[in-house]
DNA sequence: TCTGAAACAACCTATAT
DNA sequence: ATATAGGTTGTTTCAGA
């Protein structure tokens, strides 16, 4: 189930993430084959899940988003129905644009990206009524220093 | 210079930001509009700069990178040209996927991705050899449990 | 696998409402 | 501000090498 990627195949990946909006005829130029192979190639790493989706990068506080937290959580419940339910709970909050079940002291983190500092108190309220949890910290970004770059190819 | 968004124009980023591959007559369709006003919306949210850009989001596994860090940074220095150093460092490199500066007792948050943790120690080496850092903490991803949904609108 | 070309679909502009 | 329509550009498929 893995697509095994060549060079060309990487190039094509760094083309795509750099400028999704690009026409064919212009990938193919840079990175120096024509329409058809490139083509089959992207199709084919549509279909080995390599290219995930294709999507617009958008400006958060454009949106009215204008606070962003990285939430660091520690509980003292792990089996699986807890985890379950904590999961549920994360999928079905749009504010939290990541999250990740850490190795160590601390068990989660989340990147949570709201309008201010009281939407992030309703969030926060709302999870440790749904869930609980036993420690959680809260990093306040004052600013992005970098972001949405891609994957190093 | 702010572009003013309505609910049309929210609904045209939903759509985007979930398949940007769609058709501007398929756009059009779900949000309950027809293609030109569909695609005049488009052009001022780019220009207005709410879209920032079109992109792929990759499988970072099948490029074989498979370790994800969240690096927690304190420094003892604040001068600019400390700052401005430490933000060069981060730009150059590219496993560097997001940099925050936070509010607080931690002054850093970085997302790293890389492709195991010998790869991390490089990175982390490399990083404090060019710029002095008081106190460095990764947490080790164990498990993606949510990402790339895009921003709530 | 790649090249080239033909068929098809989508984009973008201009014009009109 | 939205609809209709046409020229232009880009995508997808399919021969053949």
């Amino acid at each position: 189930m893995t697509v095994k990627l060549d060079q060309l195949d990487r190039k094509i990946l760094r083309e795509l993430q750099r400028d999704a909006s690009q026409s064919l005829d212009e990938i193919a130029r840079t990175v120096g084959s024509s329409k058809t192979p490139v083509w089959n190639r992207i199709r084919k790493m549509r279909e080995g899940g390599v290219i995930k989706r294709q999507t617009v990068l958008l400006e958060a506080e454009a949106l009215g988003l204008e606070a962003c937290f990285f939430v660091l959580i520690r509980t003292s419940e792990h089996d699986a129905a807890w985890q379950q339910r904590f999961l549920e709970a994360l999928r079905d909050r749009p504010e939290v644009q990541e999250a990740h079940r850490l190795a160590g002291e601390i068990d989660y983190i989340l990147k949570v990206v709201v309008a201010n500092a009281r939407a992030y108190d309703a969030f926060y309220q709302a999870l440790i009524s749904e869930v609980k949890v036993h420690n959680v910290t809260a990093l306040l970004s004052m600013e992005e220093l970098k972001s949405g770059e891609g994957l190093p190819l």
